[in-house]
DNA sequence: CTATTCTATGCAACCGGTTGCATGTCAAGG
DNA sequence: CCTTGACATGCAACCGGTTGCATAGAATAG
């Protein structure tokens, strides 16, 4: 059972059992139209012979062009990310890259630091709702490209999901149910869309001539962070309330029953990102989620860059609409 | 706007900097106790002031040692994998590693292609829930060292979670109750974890003297998957289920109450790897799920091997217990 | 004061590929 | 038949670090 690890076959055994030149060996992976086919044939049957695979490592240190991206998030529990990261993962599988994956937890030093222990070995790097400073963010991207997701920086590439229609339809669709004030309860103050969302109550709010209230949730938006919210949010007289996120929402769900108080008979929930939706009893109401497609434009544009060094400033929108169910009916 | 990439100064730009040999540069930041405390003063100075960080790339090709793993699972989006994938984050991040993801749709002919393709670039894998062939799984071991979670190779270290103490929990929580026929609906063929606890179910009943059978979902557990199989659990006579996990155990529960069937009264359901939980409606009881202790497990572990080349035939349990929640009383 | 050991640093080879340029061969053109 | 060009392959430098060995100067021993 011992486990001697026999290092695997170089360019150079390829060569010598090819009886051929390592360049030729070398052509013959990388660019096999240069030789003739039996060549070429004489050393991938070498190769094939010895178990030969290219090594990743030396052909990046000498082409300086790695076949890895880093996609980093804040948190790969939330329901949110899970469905993003596959489906970058499925695009940057389908080009032959690897994926590095990197976590947060919300935290702007954190991911920093990551975005440095990337730096090195990646081609590019996608950051989703990224916590970073704008100044931070372009400073990176000016050493490697960067795609952004959920986060509007000029002149970087983005990929947002604008939620703000889909949290406007959610205030139409309360003042029809006749709410008259609504409580936002936000998330992290460094997310770009935690911003937007409160901006579209606030605007829709006004033109619909209702009232709305914030509510402050801790930091990092959780189940728990929902829940000790509900009494804060009963209190400000609201009868509705928009969460910053689906798992926020179902924490206020949870809240709310606590006080004895029925939804949505006398009150009504709102979620943002559907992720819970079905699962959450009664079924939340919320914001849809465009993540699969956010992720799959992410990967898209970065390989565009990579092609041709001058993109600039693409900002690619997703809309979002309202999914009606069980915590918003009268 | 344009995106200028500057390359990052290298090492030699640093030793002329300082006015020493590359060599000393290297050494300054490897062995720092190898050098006067005033050189190593002087080429950190110098470093700082270019803006220099080693590049990971050319010390792995050198030294041949790698500061990456890569973990690989079946399903991101899984709710069972990202509590596991957070965890295994964690500690890589602690020892200042990268995390290279994979995701193999439970299809062992990716997860041959992932392991291959990461092979080249890291330190070690751990490859959790692996569907691999057992042979393919030593081929891989022989060349680089391995962990794995969920899957019992004798001779290759491994994570377990033993499912089967809390299955058979289950099973005389249900005798318990009265139920005399008792379903279990499969996952994956080729999954460990699915083969223990069909086979905790059948010692279980025979050491209680109850009936067991067993019903065939499709390959890919999934809500779906759950819910199409309902109908043939209840063509059974069984008066419960105990499902592969849980995402399975939540779509029977839609399925048996699309047949206008009674959820306890008229029959049980026990979920595995407890991850829905609270969230299904009624409540769900499931076998615990110890995920982050395995993620944890498995990268201590894991590094171990790095340091002590000859580690062998760990096998590592971690046991489980039912939960009990609302769709088994009665 | 010389011989010996120790310490700090330099030298140069090496890791495993890629690639610009040189060279040799063969076919077509004049 | 000689020239010219196209094509196939070889040669050697380079990517940016690491490391075994050599060496010079300082410290210690005899």
């Amino acid at each position: 059972m011992e486990q001697r690890r026999k290092p695997s076959p170089t360019i150079d055994q390829v060569a010598a059992a090819a009886d051929v030149n390592r360049s030729t060996v070398s052509r013959a992976f990388t660019r096999p139209q240069m030789l003739s086919a039996e060549t070429v044939r004489r050393v991938l049957d070498a190769a094939e012979r010895l178990g030969y695979a290219p090594n990743h490592t030396a052909r990046a240190l000498s082409t300086g062009r790695h076949r890895n991206i880093a996609l980093i998030v804040p948190d790969v529990a939330n329901p949110y990310f899970p469905p993003l990261i596959r489906a970058v993962q499925r695009e940057v599988d389908k080009a032959d890259f690897c994926l590095f994956l990197g976590n947060t937890d919300e935290d702007p030093k954190q991911e920093d630091k990551l975005v440095g222990r990337f730096a090195g070995q990646v081609a590019g790097m996608i950051l989703a709702s990224s916590r970073l400073p704008e100044a931070r963010i372009r400073a990176h991207a000016a050493v490697r490209p960067i795609v952004l997701i959920n986060r509007d920086v000029a002149g970087i590439p983005r990929v947002l999901i604008d939620s703000g229609s889909g949290v406007e339809e959610a205030v139409a669709h309360l003042a029809a149910l006749g709410h008259k004030i609504i409580a936002y309860v936000t998330g992290p103050s460094t997310s770009w869309s935690n911003r937007q969302r409160l901006q579209a109550v606030r605007r829709a709010t006004e033109r619909l001539n209702l009232k709305h209230v914030t509510v402050a949730a801790t930091a990092v938006p959780s189940f728990d962070a929902g829940r000790v919210t509900a009494k804060q949010v009963l209190r400000t007289g609201a009868t509705a309330a928009i969460a910053f996120d689906d798992v926020t929402a179902h924490g206020l769900l949870a809240g709310i029953a606590d006080e004895g108080i029925d939804v949505p008979k006398r009150f009504a929930v709102v979620g943002c990102d559907d992720v819970l939706g079905a699962v959450t009893q009664p079924a939340l109401t919320s914001v849809s989620n465009r993540a699969p497609e956010a992720g799959h434009a992410a990967f898209t544009l970065l390989s565009d860059m990579l092609q041709s060094p001058a993109i600039r400033d693409v900002r690619y929108v997703l809309e979002t609409h309202l999914v009606v169910r069980d915590t918003t009916v009268r």
